[in-house]
DNA sequence: TTGAAAGCGCTAACAT
DNA sequence: ATGTTAGCGCTTTCAA
């Protein structure tokens, strides 16, 4: 034990004589024994609890003596307070939450990465839930993290259950959603427009004559950006004056194998297709690699085009052509919009369009 | 199936709580205007607070006819028990932590998805750190999560500073240190051998006949995984009678970029270099695509191997001799540790080794 | 500059 | 089967 607490516990507040009350002595013994509470050291210190306070978080409202004795305390004891009972005293938990459609995509990894940056330096934590790509699993987490009084929330997308978004706004916490633009979001928003980006894309593939153009996407059931993609895709061919062609579309789970399944379902079903747009990187890689297994050339027989400009996007060979987006951008920004909003500043713009580049490389 | 719902918002939810306090109004007002208590419930129902509980969690202790009435009110008033205070009353968070290095990385995520899958049904939630390789960042982020009481932990790897070790000791909550082995671990342990595996994919680049294999790998400082790989490639040369070559060897960042350079810088140093062990699958999927660029064949002139079986070593061109390890289950089985401890099940093995498995395929 | 008292919303030991 | 009571460890008025 490193430092000598005697946990005898301050008398009730009557203080009254009568006997009977002490009928629960053993409550004056310390359920957890180990730990140091707050009383501790001001008892040690000889001074209130509510001094230590003012030492740990105002401590020119000290005098000087004072101060240096606590603090010896606190040092001697190695005091930490208990932020399940700060939570529930002051109603601010220091929980951030974020629901993400699944853990191992780069994209999405990125943009956590981006927010816990933010968030950890001014004490934040971050409580992480996967939805799996399901809003009603979404609203169960939801629903979890309110309880346990999450100080704000990121949310992937804008696509929510009613559910989700009235528990939300009832709540009144800053709530983030990111990656896709809406006129109405929950409360603030950061990301780009999907269908405008997808669009061009696919228009740069028009341009550049190739006929005819494929797609692969992620299912868009519960998915907003995957859906605003290939929105966008179509939205560009049918500018171009060309028909929209189901059996030129490939919707699939969003990892790299399926990406390479889809582009042999794809070429197998239309031999000639002369360029295909994929809605992730993950799924042109494996597109990609697909092609290479079949000896079909890149872009020389098959033009391929990716989404997000994830890191591999840039390596594989030939290089991805690809639409890039501030990926960890995203999640810092997302992070100091909650804190500015926790912390009592001033949010300027509550919807941030962070906009997005095509990124013109080799593989189309 | 939850309703795609239309959005149409009413005003935003304000962050800052009303500052008009009712000063002090005694029990009658709730400080928080939204929410139902445990106590409003019992109120309503007209019974005692604890029936409510039993209601809750002991259904058949209450007569049936004050458990109907105790559950119409707790679905009329949608109330959720509050966690925070849950927490403080019960000494259990539900709260189990994860201190990862990095986020953006395959494996790392895999096992995470494990972690939060095996957790997230037992109603425990995921509080997550990166700790970005460093040993004195994942101390200030355990010390943190332990001052929120968190009922478990999964740390990454098995180098921690003393002080991490002790103030986990002290807490006496379940450990799990993931994806190593030692003899001596915190608490409970779930991995492989790193020395063994590596040595394990360098012996079979020996026998195969490749020299000299130069070595890849990401930077060993608070890092025992990338540090045994490193061992275990150079404890195969030794035994196979060959010297270590600095020159062979390049350490790194651990992405597909740096694997890319790392190759590059490699392949300038030691043109004749005939085989490359990379300690990761991110670096040697950049290798590969280096070795693309510059037109040097793999394996023809130049083989490669990795380590971890990501999803994209199958999938590369050549695809990647590699060693498989159980990224998903390495993470679950660390959940399922963690929630049998925590519910009072026996767990039989502290220490499981859950091996791995050479993968050979294109690259070498 | 310092302290006292009253909770935060829940659980748990002890009644009845 | 149901109720009473005393906390969990902290913050927050209000008072001195």
């Amino acid at each position: 034990m490193p430092a000598p607490r005697t946990r005898s516990r301050a008398s009730p507040p009557s203080a009254s004589p009568n006997p009977t009350s002490q009928s629960r002595v053993a409550r004056a013994a310390p359920a957890r024994p180990g730990r140091t509470r707050l009383r501790d050291v001001a008892q040690a210190a000889g001074v209130s609890t509510m001094t230590v306070v003012r030492a740990l978080r105002e401590p020119d409202k000290v005098a000087a003596q004072t101060l240096a004795r606590v603090r010896r305390v606190i040092d001697e004891t190695r005091y930490t307070p208990d932020l399940l009972a700060r939570g529930l005293a002051s109603s601010r938990s220091g929980l951030v939450a974020a629901v993400i459609p699944l853990l191992t995509n780069s994209l999405i990894a990125e943009i956590m990465q981006g927010l816990t940056d933010a968030l950890a330096p001014a004490g934040y934590h971050l409580l992480l839930g996967v939805s799996g790509f399901s809003a009603a699993e979404e609203e169960v987490l939801v629903r979890a993290f309110l309880s346990r009084r999450i100080d704000g929330i990121y949310l992937t997308g804008i696509v929510h259950t009613d559910e989700t978004v009235r528990m939300l706004e009832r709540a009144a916490i800053p709530v983030v959603e990111g990656g896709n633009l809406t006129r109405q979001p929950i409360d603030m928003l950061v990301g780009y427009s999907n269908v405008q980006a997808a669009s061009e894309v696919a228009r740069y593939l028009v341009k550049a004559g190739y006929a005819p153009i494929g797609y692969i996407g992620a299912f868009p059931r519960d998915n907003d950006r995957a859906r605003d993609r290939r929105r966008g895709y179509e939205l560009a061919l049918a500018r171009a004056g060309r028909v929209g062609d189901p059996t030129l579309c490939v919707e699939t789970a969003l990892d790299i194998d399926a990406g390479a399944r889809a582009m042999a379902k794809l070429l197998d079903r239309r031999p000639k297709v002369r360029a295909v747009f994929c809605s992730a990187d993950a799924l042109a890689v494996g597109a990609l690699f697909e092609c290479q297994r079949r000896g079909v050339a890149v872009p020389q027989r098959v033009a391929l085009a990716g989404f997000d400009d994830i890191g591999i996007a840039a390596q594989v060979v030939p290089a991805l052509t690809t639409v890039r987006i501030p990926r960890y951008a995203i999640g810092a920004r997302a992070g100091e919009m909650i804190r500015n909003r926790l912390e009592g500043r001033p949010v300027r713009r509550r919807l941030v369009d962070t906009g997005y580049e095509l990124v013109v490389r080799d593989s189309a």
